[in-house]
DNA sequence: AAGTCGGGGAC
DNA sequence: GTCCCAGACTT
């Protein structure tokens, strides 16, 4: 570590005691913050708001409260407790690192931020927070709100999301961390980003360290941090299916480990362009009649746009083929199990509960 | 360096 | 509608 100057100094201490008299302090994950119990909360921070985490964090820790839980539990109940949070690539490597905790570490985290950044979904920044919150560890984090606080403050031009400005944000974390109260201090700068120095609208009146803050100084709260490129999305289209065998079950596939929606149960989908009972027939080997279509509606990814149709259909026989090999399921909606469902799948799911049986919807 | 991976709240 | 949120991983 570098010697600190004594303004450098004062960053940590404004922060600091700001924290004490204006912080959160009541989090779920801050009352008893153990490594597990940070270590959740961190994955399922990531890109996700803390009021929307809150309720997941909460049926997740009741119903696997250690590591030993978590690793002894299937993968599709782990999906079950994720779904409709996203990123479910974030579940499977929680389970995943919990079995590498067990089977190599006894079940307790390792102390160095290498190891720890060597799990499954833990990258440098949750790598740190989860060592600087529990065990209190001299470890700067950068997260979004720190990004934010930290370009407004030293006024770094850029998108952060290029390599090289967030090299640059990296040493400035690392310069202003303080060595003692570390995790508390890391605590403090998420705070100041996520109610002071916010995206929109900077309460710079309310903040410690506005004195010396560089977009403060220049009325450029709101062109920093740079935003990202912009890119248009494209639009993809799809045709869900929900055939319903004769006690109201509906046929569920399971989705590849990788890619969108990967290890969650979804409803087949079939090319809009093709006719569906010949597609049922061939790729399904199910014989259909048509009830009708639902209300179409869009569903938006990061990167493109989901136009998704969905018909309602009635299982009419089966050809002989298929339902053996573990990636299908008659599922029940009003009795529903403990999978991974996509969010679309859910609620598509939810209008057939709610309208057994419906006329048929335009647009 | 760019693309992939969700869903929803704020605007 | 757009933008981004307590990011990590793959190519």
């Amino acid at each position: 570590m570098t010697d600190r100057s004594p303004v450098v100094e004062a960053f940590a201490a404004r922060v600091l005691d700001w924290h004490a008299r204006h912080g959160r302090h009541d989090l779920p994950w801050q009352r008893e913050p153990t490594a597990y119990r940070v270590w959740i909360s961190e994955i399922m921070l990531q890109q996700t708001r803390v009021a929307t985490v809150i309720p997941y964090y909460e049926r997740f820790l009741q119903r696997f409260p250690d590591v030993a839980a978590l690793a002894a539990a299937p993968l599709d109940e782990v999906l079950h407790l994720w779904s409709g949070l996203g990123y479910y690539a974030r579940a499977r490597n929680l389970h995943r690192a919990a079995q590498q905790l067990m089977a190599r570490h006894a079940g307790a985290f390792p102390q160095t931020p290498a190891e720890v950044a060597g799990l499954p979904g833990i990258g440098r920044s949750t790598a740190a927070a989860i060592l600087s919150l529990a065990y209190g560890q001299p470890l700067a984090i950068l997260d979004g709100n720190v990004r934010r606080v930290l370009a407004r403050h030293a006024g770094i031009e850029g998108w952060p999301g290029a390599p090289a400005v967030l090299a640059r944000l990296w040493t400035l974390a690392e310069a202003l961390a303080p060595r003692e109260r570390t995790g508390t201090y890391n605590q403090a700068m998420m705070d100041l980003g996520a109610t002071l120095c916010t995206r929109t609208r900077a309460a710079c009146t309310r903040c410690p360290v506005a004195a010396d803050c560089s977009a403060r100084r220049s009325g450029r709260q709101r062109e920093l941090p740079a935003p990202r490129p912009v890119r248009s999305l494209p639009v993809r289209r799809t045709r869900m299916l929900l055939i319903e065998d004769d006690g109201a079950r509906v046929l569920l596939e399971r989705r590849p480990p990788a890619g969108i929606w990967g290890g969650l149960w979804s409803l087949p989908e079939c090319p809009v362009e093709a006719d569906v009972p010949g597609w049922c027939c061939t790729r399904l080997g199910l014989r259909v009649e048509r009830r009708g279509r639902l209300a179409g509606f869009r569903h938006t990814f990061t990167h493109f746009h989901l136009d998704i149709e969905a018909e309602r259909l009635q299982l009419a026989g089966c050809a002989g083929r298929l339902m053996d090999d573990g990636g299908w399921l008659w599922y029940n909606p009003r009795l529903p199990d403990a999978l991974g469902l996509a969010t679309p799948v859910s609620r598509l799911l939810a209008s057939l509960r709610s309208d057994p049986d419906p006329e048929e919807i335009r647009r």
